[in-house]
DNA sequence: GAAGTCGGACCGTCAAGAGC
DNA sequence: CTCTTGACGGTCCGACTTCA
């Protein structure tokens, strides 16, 4: 799949969003993946709101004004009744804004404009490649842009045939309007009936669901999904996962959708026998361009403790 | 311990300028 | 006309001091 300028992601066959989605249907232990996942972004929900930048009253009085003290709309505001100083609470006087300040022009608009990346696009020629390629240090703390790193580097290879479980791509893409890089990556298979099944679930069961998955795995192209498909998906972490990069933003990984297996499906077995537990996974932290703090956590790195080195992962966040 | 002080981080507003 | 930017005026957090 590739993303376009328009953010649409293209790609082929099954061109319904809902065949997306990142659950196997007859997978019995999807309700206690979901349930997990859901708890977790339920808290992380609550921890975003928790931290949600406080709240102003449009005026405080000339009494909080003073002490510098929270006001409330109120008058006399509960600051001034605790002290008693409700006579004298009334609105503070407010300036009127300066005008005829210059503004200036779009200044980080214009200089992305100016050094534009370059859009990577996938071709039959890499659906065809007969094996996975490893792409190494997709981000590293070079001081080369983490654009030009991602745009060159960040999608996969994907076996031609044979492997029941084959990724469709990663890949990242730039929202023009506001610079924002997002990473988006999910797994995409079709079968001998040439219909589509996904899976992006970070569990590992329905990694060995797809192992019965047989016949030649062909990339999905040329269906377009919108924007808000994409942000639909970013909702639960086991579908799309566009990432923010605006500020910093933390990277979750997931064993299924971030790391692409080139061995045979009975090796899979392995990896599928660790916990899922997302809170293990290794964490990334990113300020715009520069990856700028690596935690990974001893002893429950998935990548440390539970993919065997024989894996080769396709690409992943190295420090 | 409660109230006062205050530096500065943070917030909301809105005019200028860009884009369509 | 709408959208984006960023300067600006304002709020109030949190550390510290003063007071009773």
């Amino acid at each position: 799949m590739q993303f376009n300028k328009n953010n649409s992601i293209i790609a082929t066959g099954n061109t319904s969003p809902a065949s997306w989605m990142p659950f196997n249907e007859n997978n019995t232990n999807n309700d206690d993946v979901l349930a997990e996942v859901s708890t977790l972004i339920a808290t992380s929900k609550k921890n975003a709101i928790e931290k949600s930048k406080r709240k102003q009253v449009k005026n405080a009085c000339v009494n909080c004004q003073k002490a510098c003290k929270k006001c409330d709309d109120g008058r006399p505001c509960k600051r001034c009744v605790k002290l008693g100083l409700t006579a004298t609470c009334r609105d503070s006087d407010r300036k009127e804004r300066k005008k005829g300040v210059k503004r200036g022009p779009y200044k980080k608009r214009q200089a992305y404009i100016k050094d534009k990346p370059v859009y990577p696009k996938l071709t039959e020629e890499h659906w065809a490649t007969p094996i996975f390629e490893p792409v190494p240090q997709v981000l590293s703390h070079s001081n080369q842009s983490i654009y030009s790193d991602l745009y060159e580097d960040s999608y996969c290879v994907p076996s031609q045939s044979t492997s029941s479980l084959s990724p469709t791509s990663s890949s990242s893409f730039v929202d023009e309007s506001d610079e924002t890089l997002y990473y988006a990556y999910g797994y995409g298979y079709t079968n001998n009936n040439n219909t589509i099944t996904t899976t992006s679930s970070p569990s590992a069961t329905s990694m060995l669901d797809h192992q019965t998955i047989s016949g030649n795995v062909t990339p999905i192209q040329d269906a377009s999904y919108s924007w808000d498909d994409i942000e639909t998906y970013a909702s639960s972490p086991i579908g799309w996962n566009p990432v923010l990069s605006d500020t910093i933003i933390q990277l979750q990984q997931y064993p299924s959708t971030n790391v692409i297996y080139q061995q045979p499906q009975k090796d899979l077995n392995v990896a599928a026998q660790q916990p899922l537990n997302m809170l293990n996974q290794p964490t990334y932290w990113f300020n715009n361009d520069m990856p700028i703090e690596y935690q990974p956590q001893p002893q429950q790195n998935y990548f440390e403790y539970s993919i065997p080195s024989q894996y080769n992962p396709c690409w992943s966040y190295t420090n």
